[in-house]
DNA sequence: TCGCCTGTGTGCAGAAGTGGACAGAAGACC
DNA sequence: GGTCTTCTGTCCACTTCTGCACACAGGCGA
């Protein structure tokens, strides 16, 4: 297991803590090595921890719709921000289950020890409602996107928000899970990504699809991600670089 | 204007307070009357107030897509909540715009002396992290029925939980707005209160909706609002009544 | 090498939703 | 009453998206 104190500045919420909170919280921090599908909560159940993403991991929040099919993701956090209890401060059943998307390290808190240190630092607090409000901004603006954007700017953005995060142009993703996450028919996605293949915007293998024309995926996806971006600049002045929010 | 003592219990929020938390805000809180829309909170202004809507009052956030459309309801609060620095603590650009739907009055406190209120009261700290996350529920939640459900349904969601917002049948708005506020195109709204006028569902007039049929209407709607509810339920121990959550 | 899963591509019928154009109806105002 | 403006209903051509059925391809283990 990796000692936290190595992964504490590959997760930015964490990295850019002033040295007394980052002291007060790596003591408590535990590093845990996730699997795609492993869970973080449970919708449901009592939220008992709170995960920071560290590097090009990632955990997505996916809400089941009552007909039974695939629940959709509604938001994606990586290593910008931290999943569990940041809104409610635990205590809570959670609402969305919460899984882990893209594969590698998480940090983990339990929620009453990052409670007990937002007590004693209002600076910490502070940071945190910051968080707080860019988390509720994103799903926001992904509400306002799925009621007015279409299959393919969606899947666009979503295309291009993974690789920014993984910093790679490969997506290991079947198009049955992509299909899931945006919440939409499989064999629309498969004509959706064939068009854009057609177009030499990507390529694509079994469980594999690889960004090949960044601009022109650009160019055909909504503008979420970039206002969802300012947001972050304009609140937590820059933590943000180049990494896709979905 | 109405005095505010007279008003703090129409907004659930505000109501359950224990005594010394409602008498902390009480000296701060101001009444408003407002008009259908009016600004609670401009996207990109710093967040001043905190509003909490009384009665049968009720404010919508809205966001804007980037192609220039009318911006999109993406929640609405009414007297089961606030409106306003609930999630972020001020101190930060409000990401939508949030303006008056349903006209009445609502409590209004600058945000510093919510914020001020919160330092000495752990217990209020606590009350509203609970709604917080109980907002962030509805958030989820929309941005998934957004993304799965049709039209048809949304629509009829959205008609009864405004009626049982304001517990009349009777609905003043436009289908010119009601589609801005689903996101949708004008003509196919008409089209779909026409299915369901014919249905006997509900009847219309000139800028006026009414219920007509709730069974039937909920019959024809997705869940979503019901999980909501029971979300608020859970976490906030049946602050809910028979009140529509959009 | 063979079968067996799983993932992908395609065809098709049809439903859902868009957006422009235009006519008529309901009120509002003079 | 007449004249506006605004709201509603309808027509139409079109795109988007769904869901089923089925063929085929890739990779894995026996």
């Amino acid at each position: 297991m990796a000692a936290s104190s190595d992964l504490i500045g590959d997760n930015l919420l964490l990295g850019r803590l002033v040295p007394e909170d980052r002291q007060r919280l790596a003591r408590h921090l535990v590093a845990r090595q996730m699997q795609p599908g492993d869970t973080l909560q449970k919708s449901g159940d009592d939220v008992q921890h709170t995960w920071f993403p560290c590097g090009a991991a990632c955990g997505g929040f996916r809400v089941a719709a009552e007909d039974g099919g695939n629940p959709v993701e509604v938001a994606c956090i990586g290593r910008e921000g931290a999943i569990g209890g940041i809104v409610s401060n635990g205590r809570v059943p959670a609402y969305a289950t919460a899984e882990v998307r893209a594969p590698g390290w998480f940090l983990m808190i339990r929620i009453e020890q990052l409670e007990d240190a937002k007590m004693e630092s209002l600076a910490l607090r502070h940071w945190l409602s910051r968080y707080s409000d860019c988390l509720v901004a994103q799903l926001l603006q992904n509400s306002a996107c799925n009621a007015r954007h279409t299959i393919t700017q969606r899947c666009a953005r979503w295309l291009l928000a993974e690789s920014s995060r993984t910093g790679a142009p490969d997506i290991a993703m079947t198009q049955e899970q992509l299909a899931a996450i945006l919440g939409v028919g499989r064999t629309f996605v498969t004509r959706v990504v064939g068009a854009m293949r057609a177009e030499g915007l990507i390529a694509t293998q079994r469980g594999r699809i690889v960004l090949r024309d960044t601009e022109g995926l650009q160019k055909r996806c909504c503008d979420c991600s970039e206002v969802i971006a300012q947001h972050y600049d304009a609140v937590m002045s820059g933590i943000y670089g180049p990494v896709g929010k979905t």
